[in-house]
DNA sequence: GTCTATAGAAGGATAGAC
DNA sequence: GTCTATCCTTCTATAGAC
């Protein structure tokens, strides 16, 4: 009632892949939970389960990371930025007692060895992840290269941190990611302006 | 090749569940790869499903764990281990068609959210992955504080790095996530260097 | 496009003979 | 401890009425 049926159906596949994984998650708990019944599904989606989740995989992967470009942008320069999405991610995992994390994580490895259309799916997520990454660095002046380092590390970081956080109920990971993609990041800017004006920075870099 | 029936079902699992997950892996399929009978696991493991991942998470953890360490150990010193490990883990990816990685991730995320039993045991198994890193780094002189940041920090590298990696079947975030780790691990050395006390004070880098 | 009903396979788990 | 046979549930998917 409140919106379409094709829309109901991928947010509940939506949520529930995300939290119970995609081998986890029956089509039955996708109709329950979206208040439709199977000839809904089959009519939006021939390909069954598999279509539906594509579809799931790449429409939560673009929506999280307009989520994190939007957290991303609010700060007032890049190392602020990456602080930001780490901390936002800690706060949403403590607020959904370490059920939201990322929407694709669970199912990515699932499929990776087992499923190619869904593995590519994800494959085609994270590479939009990466280049929107890199991106950010490159604009401050940081090389391709280096920024596509940087773009992978923070992916990681922030996707290693969410295993964590989720098995032991606590955002230490997260945090502790947090600081050390910060560190990448300062370092990579300071080197950087080593380069054009040779000035020391004025305070130790870890200091926590 | 094993001719204990117990230990070919838990290597029949952890096999199984590392590429397909647990929900994606069927009892008749461990038992089809383990060439025993349904009355073998049973017998074995009277809690069923459950009881036999809780063995396997936790012996291929441990034996992980011994792995990387004895991967670590054979460097020179810490930045050369950590290099090593994401070097060696990188190469076992390409070598296994990008299917072997973190023996427990999937199953980690898969459970995080609806199997507390097996959502405790790989927490533990990570408890003791950070507790491990973490003396490697105290040892070297490296403080608590930082060095447990760090072993988290790593560990949260190597476990998102083996997602972008199977997802999109390419050691790239492999080894870009290696150069994040082992520059950290320099960094902090360097730092710790520079100073005459042997232990720094802790102290957040974003005061306020 | 939506409903009910059901097929056909696979899921986890158990019983009883030996 | 191992074997065969089986129970009941859940799974994905389809058929046919409306």
């Amino acid at each position: 009632m409140p919106t379409d049926t094709r829309e109901r159906l991928v947010d509940a596949g939506a949520e529930l892949f995300r939290l119970q994984g995609f081998a986890g998650t029956g089509i039955k708990a996708i109709l329950a939970e979206a208040h439709a019944q199977f000839s809904s599904l089959y009519h939006h989606f021939p390909g069954g389960k598999d279509e539906l989740a594509e579809e799931v995989i790449r429409t939560t992967g673009a929506a999280y990371q307009e989520l994190v470009k939007a957290v991303w942008d609010q700060a007032d320069d890049v190392v602020l930025g990456v602080e930001s999405v780490f901390e936002g991610a800690a706060a949403v995992l403590e607020a959904t007692d370490y059920a939201d994390a990322c929407p694709i994580a669970t199912v990515a490895l699932e499929v990776a060895s087992t499923n190619e259309r869904l593995r590519v799916a994800t494959a085609d997520v994270f590479g939009d992840w990466v280049l929107g990454a890199t991106l950010k660095f490159t604009e401050v002046g940081i090389g391709a290269g280096q920024a596509r380092r940087l773009a992978l590390s923070v992916i990681a970081l922030l996707e290693g941190s969410f295993i964590l956080a989720r098995a032991t109920k606590d955002t230490e990971p997260v945090r502790a990611a947090g600081q050390t993609a910060v560190d990448a990041v300062r370092l990579t800017l300071e080197a950087l302006g080593r380069r054009s004006r040779p000035e020391p920075p004025s305070r130790p870099l870890h200091a926590g």
